[in-house]
DNA sequence: CGCTGTCTTGAAACTGCTCAACGCGTGTGG
DNA sequence: CCACACGCGTTGAGCAGTTTCAAGACAGCG
C-alpha cells in the first residue's frame, strides 16, 4: 500500500531539516485588524549578550537550575521537551519547546521530577533568571518578546490540554502530526509534505497521554490508510495534508499558532 | 454510610467561604534556600488604579476582548474558568483561575471558541493589555508580580496536564478535590475539612477530561468509602485529608503550588 | 404543582490498556 | 565474521476501565 509513496519519499528526505528559526519575515500587514494571531517576534539580538549558548545533542538533559538559582532558557534551534515523572512510573511530556520559546525554572512544578531534554540537536540560550528578569524590566523590546512568547506557549498548551483531555487516539496523533508538519514540514517533490518526527514512540505517547502500543497501532492504521508513510525512523511523509488536518478538530488553531515557519509552503 | 458525617457537616457549613484572597502573610523566611516554592506576591496595590473592577456573578461570562483590543485580567476574589469548545461538542475546561491569577487574551488559542466565565461570584480587575504591558515595563514590582503569577499558573497547568493525561478517574477526582481543599478548605469542628465545590458536575468533568457520568460514579464511590460527604450541592467535607491526598500522586506538588491560603490550617 | 435542569445509577458497548511475543537494526565481544 | 544482547517499534489476544444510552431521583423555580 505504501510502496508507491516510499519510492518518492526516500530521495528528497536526504536533506536535513533542523528546526532552525526562520528569518523574521514579519507579515505585519497580513492581518492588521486581527486582535489575536499576531506573528511572534524574532528573538531580540540583545539577549544573546547576556546568555550562555548551550549546544544540546538529541536526548541530552538540561539542568533546570544554574548553580542553585533559577534559570531561564530561550530555544534558538532544535526543540526541547519538558517532562514530569511521578512516583508510579507515570510520565507526561508536558510541553515541547520550539525555536523562539522561553522557559524558566518556575514553570516546572515543585515536588515533581521535572526534566528538560533536547528532542533534537540545537542551540539554547541559557540565563540566570534574575538576569533575564532584569532585562525584561529594562528593555521594552525584550519584555514584549518575552510576554508574547509566553502567551503563545500558553495558548498552545490550551490546545494540547484539549487534545489530551478530549480527543480519541486518532485525533491526538493527527493533532501531533499536524503540529510537526507545521514546524518542520517541507513540500516534497511528489506532492506531499515531508517532516521530522524527532520524538521516540514512547515520548510521543507520553506527550499525547497514550500508551506506546496504542500509539504504534494508531500510526500503523494511518499508514495503512495511505495518509502517512515513514521511510526512516525519524522522518515521515504525509501525502495529503488537508486530509490529515481534517482528522483533528484542532487543525485551525494549530495552523494559527504554529503556522509561521514552513507553514507558508505547507498551505 | 455517610449519615454520620452529614450530621456534623451541615452545621458548620452555614458560614460562607468566598475564595477571598488572604492577607499577604509573606513567610519570606520559611524556606529561604529553596529555589522554587516561593510564596506568590500579593497583588500590587498600584494595579487597581489602572483597571476597572468587574463584579462577576456565578456563571457570568467575561468578554475576552475590550472593545476589540486585547484585554487582561487579574482575579481578586472568586474564581474563573477558561474553557474551549471545538466543533464536535468537544469541551475542555483548560484552567481554573484563582485569586491572584492573571490572564490575557493571547493566552486563549485563536480559531477556537474560548470563554472565560465566573465559577463563583467575585471581583476581577480588567485592563487593556497595552496598559498592563506598559505597567509591567515601567514598574518592577508589577513585572515581578506578573511574571511570578504566570509562572505559578504554568506550573499548575503542568500538573493538570499530568492528571488529565495519565491519571485514572479516581486519581483525577482526588487531585481536583485536593486542589479545592487547598483553595477553599476550612477546618470543620468535627475534624475534617469543609470546602467549596463551585463547579457543576459537567464543568468538573470537562476540567478533568472525564465523562460527567463517570465523574458522578467516581464521587459516589468516594462518598461510599466514607472519605467524602456533601450535604449541599456546592459544598463538601473530607473526613481525612491525608487519606484523600494519598489517592493522588500529585498531592505534594499541589500542596506546594496551592498551599498558601487556608493550607496552613489544612495541614 | 408541574416543569426543568442537574445529578445519579444501571447495563451494554467499546476504546484503549496490559502483557507477551516477535522483527529489526546496532553495538559488542568472542 | 558471527553470535549475542539490547533498545526500539510492531502486532495480537484478552481484559479493564470509561463511555454511551436510557431511565429515574432530586431540588429549584415559575
Amino acid at each position: 500500500m505504501g510502496g508507491v509513496l516510499s519510492a518518492c519519499g526516500e530521495k528528497p528526505l536526504a536533506m536535513t531539516f533542523d528546526l532552525k528559526r526562520e528569518e523574521p519575515v514579519r507579515h505585519a500587514s497580513a492581518a492588521p485588524s486581527e486582535v489575536s494571531g499576531s506573528a511572534p517576534a524574532a528573538i531580540p539580538p540583545g539577549l544573546k549578550a547576556h546568555a550562555s549558548t548551550v549546544r544540546a545533542r538529541r536526548g541530552q538533559t538540561l539542568a533546570l537550575t544554574l548553580d542553585g538559582s533559577e534559570a531561564a532558557f530561550v530555544v534558538q534551534s532544535g526543540a526541547l521537551m519538558l517532562h514530569l515523572t511521578l512516583p508510579d512510573e507515570l510520565r507526561q511530556v508536558v510541553a515541547i519547546l520550539y525555536p523562539g520559546d522561553v522557559f524558566r525554572t518556575a514553570f516546572a512544578p515543585p515536588a515533581a521530577a521535572a526534566h528538560l531534554s533536547a528532542v533534537s540537536a540545537g542551540e539554547v540560550l541559557r540565563f540566570r533568571w534574575s538576569a533575564l528578569a532584569r532585562l525584561v524590566a529594562s528593555e521594552p523590546e525584550v519584555a514584549r518578546y518575552f510576554e508574547d512568547a509566553v502567551a503563545g506557549q500558553t495558548a498552545r498548551q490550551a490546545i494540547h490540554m484539549m487534545a489530551v483531555g478530549r480527543f480519541d487516539c486518532r485525533q491526538r496523533v493527527a493533532t501531533f502530526l499536524v503540529e510537526l508538519v507545521l514546524r518542520t514540514g517541507v513540500r516534497a517533490p511528489c506532492g506531499g509534505v515531508a517532516f521530522e518526527m524527532p520524538l521516540s514512540r514512547t515520548d510521543m505517547a507520553d506527550y499525547l497521554g497514550l500508551n506506546a502500543d496504542t500509539l504504534s497501532r494508531t500510526m500503523s492504521r494511518l499508514r495503512a490508510s495511505g495518509l502517512l508513510s515513514h521511510p526512516d525512523r525519524h522522518r515521515a511523509l504525509v501525502r495529503d495534508f488537508e486530509a490529515l488536518a481534517a482528522l483533528t478538530p484542532a487543525a485551525p488553531s494549530l495552523i494559527a499558532l504554529h503556522g509561521e515557519t514552513p507553514a507558508g509552503r505547507a498551505l
